[in-house]
DNA sequence: ACCTGAACACCGTTCAAGT
DNA sequence: ACCTGAACACCGTTCAAGT
């Protein structure tokens, strides 16, 4: 009964149902994260998850909220720099697509999102967009899209996306300096 | 059994599944379409359908296929014009955001798609970025990305996205007329 | 506080059978 | 050629009941 994580320290029931709903999500992708299939690897039934929480929506809601944070944290070493940041971005997508496309790709549940997480994985990039809006929602919708693509798959196997970045990139940061 | 489409060309039971799903989807969202809605709105029950497709995955696949073909009518007619490219692209996803989604955001079912289809739809937009295919994926890439996050609603309500999207095309156009 | 079995309204799909 | 009911292995969720 003394629940502890990896890290030592003490840890919910509600937690670790979290916990194990994030490694099957990498696992086996969103479809594979069921309720059953969950309480199979907690050791127990299916309604006994309803204790901890309120449902599947509330699960997937608090996992989207665990990959706005790893954001924020993968993006704030970047700095104002456009292109570390675009290597953050696309680095933290490529190592867990899974978490990546469920934050990105559905709508934010709002509601039970508490306030400042969207906004802390915002600052990074408008930060490196030089504080200017419009810029930093081009650069975000360019490293979403790049990544998104290639998470799926969209890509010839041969694509040299490192220059398709590289090549984004310059243009961003020559727009940035003209304006500035 | 003369089926004829809305365009009165004769229409294959087949096609007709396929119809009522693109409606289903578009009204009700990729999670709409089950087999037992579908064969509903047909008036059969859903076993019925297996004669006439092999099941729910070559549906989708098959919307897909319709999807990318409609984009690349879409953007053809924007020639080489990287801006009128842009917004042709816009427009599509927006006026079809459920079909959008589906042919963007998951692993094209390459084994089923008729060999071509993809390159139509690419082709508009390697040309608006001069053929340069790094100018191109960077095209892409920006498109998709601002289309799939405004489709998420995951701008702020009050965002001014014709500014954003301006600021990207332009930092583009001036890559490409650099590199040209 | 935590877990259970039984149940409900759903899924996709198969199959033997009917016209 | 097209459709059917019954069935199977799944879903998410509720609820009364047990410790």
């Amino acid at each position: 009964m003394g629940a502890r994580g990896a890290n030592g320290a003490r840890v919910s029931r509600r937690d670790e149902v979290l916990d194990a709903a994030a490694r099957i999500l990498e696992d086996g992708g969103p479809e594979a994260v069921t309720m059953r299939r969950l309480a199979d690897a907690l050791g127990v039934r299916a309604p006994s998850l309803y204790k901890h929480v309120r449902g599947k929506p509330e699960i997937l809601a608090a996992l989207q909220e665990r990959a706005l944070r790893q954001i924020a944290e993968a993006l704030a070493p970047a700095g104002d720099d456009l292109a570390a940041m675009a290597r953050a971005y696309r680095a933290w997508a490529r190592a867990n697509p899974r978490l990546y496309e469920l934050s990105s790709r559905r709508p934010l549940d709002r509601e039970r999102l508490p306030p400042g997480v969207e906004e802390a994985a915002a600052a990074p990039i408008l930060r490196a967009a030089g504080g200017d809006r419009d810029a930093a929602r081009a650069l975000w919708g360019l490293a979403h899209g790049l990544v998104d693509l290639e998470n799926a798959g969209r890509f010839p196997a041969d694509a040299d996306l490192d220059a398709a970045w590289a090549y984004a990139i310059g243009a961003l940061r020559t727009a940035s300096a003209r304006h500035a």
